[in-house]
RNA sequence: GCCCUCGUAGCUCAGUUGGAUAGAGCACAGGAUUCCUAAUCCUGGGGUCACAGGUUCAAUUCCUGUCGGGGGCACCA
């Protein structure tokens, strides 16, 4: 709807300038709102009172230019005010209404092309294998899914992905751990190590794979497979460094495949899976440094490789190589972003949490001294969820090992509910979310009265069928009969359909999508109240059925968006 | 202590990058169904936009400070 007023407007300003009305020595932008109140027309703009000051006029006096020469070659406008200071007000034809619905017929409901191709690399949940995905990685989980999914509707080409930290000392603390309950599977009475990883998924984990980890252990080392409980233990302890190696190497990759079992619940995909280990021993990491050195912003204190962050507004110089050799975390971060960009991705959006956010600043410094701009690197970050049930809130004490996963919670709600509830915030504002409210069939919740929303249309389009009234094509459809406020009202929702999944991808902020939908959902609901679709008028039945045809088609491509079912019953 | 972030209706939260009388859902009170799904809709009350300054024709929005919630400040990952 914006995108055509726009040039309208644009071609006004550009006569104006021409014509001498008007200075124009910037264009202004081209802000448009949609007013509260229907008497100020159905889109409105300020930007007469934004060039009050350089041109030296009063608003309404500018207002008064622009309307002047405005050229409403197609005949969009029904009319124009200025008002108040000198908004001017903008009230469409049918004409108008009835071309936006058009637009919505096309596969991609009208979605402007933000990008040709531009490649971006999305990276998400990049949760360490030690254990399965909590609430708090769903949430990013979700939120990634969201935004690749958004940006490729806008026309990027996006990948999406996953960074393993297989390397480091996670790992060796998973290693110890899930050793010390492999001996416990054989049956030996022994603790899993001070600081190591308690939760009951490492014992279950080991019970399971026991026999397969000993066989691997013997391989490795040239033994025969040992024949009971007590050969294998006295295998492992002759091996103990090798035994942790395998018992790492297999736990994080099967702790892998359960978090991709995780995300495949919640409709939540990778493209690809990098493994730090790999960058590591490919040497992506040396080769970085050695860049960053080469260019001058690494320098020795104290024993240790320090990288001059402080360069590009970082609070402190950070270490990349410990005074012991050792490469930081940091350190392999620098490389692995280093060849996101040598992959050739224009821009990278990283999903963090937002305990990391400390961090943004040492890797956009990274990136920026390694010669890329800083807005080719973003940070999404995503705050704490907090889980209640009807109120109240659901413990997490981690101290155990026993917090809430994120597979406990899909179970419960199911991926629709969760991934609605967890897009229904801004990322970086703490959510809450009620665990009895998203199991909730009625009103209450919003999952389901969207979802409602598109089912009760398919059951009009089913009960249409059934009578054999065929949804019209847009040139039979009799707009100007479509004269009520809830189906204006509808008409002017699913408008701005386009205009908002533009501004949501633009901002990289999915959440914009869910408030639409519940808006769209609500438009739908109250026409539905007030008109019959199905009636004795043929003309109007036929224009109606158009409309909910159409609010059928964004309800589909909006859901579809942000990875949530859009059911044809409830 | 320093840095980041948030503070909007009883609750959970939007607020179109500075614009007209600040919105929605929930909760509460009342009402609507011979008819396409009442899992819906309609009506009503409810606000010092944390507070104090500043910039501006115009501030919930930008700047500074104060208070309060959350997070971060390692040669950890």
């Amino acid at each position: 709807m914006r995108q055509r007023l726009e040039g309208l407007l644009q071609h006004a300003l550009t006569r104006s300038k021409e014509g001498g009305a008007l200075k124009l020595d910037s264009l202004p932008p081209l802000i448009f709102e949609i007013p509260r109140d229907p008497r100020f027309g159905d889109l409105a703009s300020p930007v007469a009172l934004g060039l009050a000051k350089s041109e030296g006029q009063a608003p309404r006096a500018i207002a008064q230019v622009i309307v002047e020469h405005l050229d409403d070659a197609d005949g969009l406008l029904a009319g124009i005010e200025i008002a108040g200071p000198g908004y001017l007000n903008f009230r469409f034809a049918p004409g108008f209404w009835k071309q936006c619905l058009v637009d919505l017929e096309r596969e991609d409901c009208g979605v402007p092309r933000l990008a040709e191709g531009e490649r971006v690399l999305v990276e998400y949940v990049s949760a360490n294998p030690t254990g399965p995905l909590h609430v708090g990685h769903g949430r990013g989980a979700v939120l990634g899914d969201a935004v690749a999914r958004l940006l490729a509707v806008v026309g990027y080409d996006v990948t999406r992905e996953y960074y393993v930290n297989d390397a480091g000392k996670q790992i060796d603390t998973l290693a110890a751990s899930s050793l010390a309950r492999l001996e416990q599977a054989w049956g030996r009475d022994c603790e899993i190590p001070e600081d190591g990883y308690p939760g009951e998924y490492l014992v279950e984990l080991m019970r399971d794979q026991r026999d397969a980890v000993t066989a691997q252990l013997a391989e490795r080392v040239g033994a025969t497979e040992p024949a009971d409980a007590g050969a294998a233990l006295a295998l492992i302890d002759a091996h103990r460094d090798a035994a942790m190696e395998v018992c790492g190497g297999v736990a994080s990759r099967c702790l892998l495949d359960q978090i991709v079992a995780d995300m495949d619940a919640l409709a939540v995909s990778m493209d690809h899976f990098v493994s730090e280990r790999e960058l590591r021993q490919r040497g992506v990491v040396d080769g970085a440094l050695a860049e960053l050195a080469e260019r001058g912003f690494l320098y020795e204190e104290e024993g240790a490789k320090w990288f001059r962050s402080t360069q590009f507004g970082d609070e402190k110089d950070r270490v990349i190589e410990r005074s012991d050799g050792a490469l930081t975390y940091f350190a392999a971060d620098i490389g692995y972003h280093r060849e996101k960009l040598a992959r050739g991705f224009a821009e990278l959006i990283d999903v963090w949490g937002a305990d990391h956010h400390g961090y943004v600043a040492r890797v956009s410094a990274a990136l920026q001294a390694l010669g890329a701009d800083a807005e080719r690197f973003r940070v999404l970050l995503v705050q704490l969820v907090r889980l209640t049930r009807g109120g109240e809130p659901v413990r997490m004490g981690k101290r155990s090992g026993e917090f809430v996963t994120l597979r406990e919670v899909v179970d419960e709600v199911g991926s629709d509910a969760t991934r609605f509830f967890f897009l229904m915030r801004k990322g970086d504002s703490q959510l809450e979310f009620d665990l009895d409210l998203a199991v909730k069939q009625s009103s209450e919740n919003p999952v389901f009265y969207v979802q409602y929303a598109h089912a009760r249309i398919c059951s009009i389009l089913r009960q249409a069928e059934q009578e054999s009234l065929a949804v019209p094509e847009a040139d039979g459809v009799a707009i100007e009969r479509l004269d009520s406020d809830s189906e204006q009202e509808l008409i002017k929702s699913l408008a701005i359909y386009a205009d908002t999944v533009a501004e949501a991808a633009r901002e990289r902020e999915p959440h914009k999508i869910v408030f639409y939908l519940i808006d769209l959902a609500g438009s739908f609901h109250r026409f539905y109240n007030q008109q019959r679709v199905i009636g004795e008028d043929a003309d109007l039945s036929a224009a109606r059925l158009y409309l909910v045809r159409s609010t059928q088609r964004v309800l589909r491509h909006g859901l579809e968006l942000v990875g949530i079912g859009a059911p044809e019953t409830m």
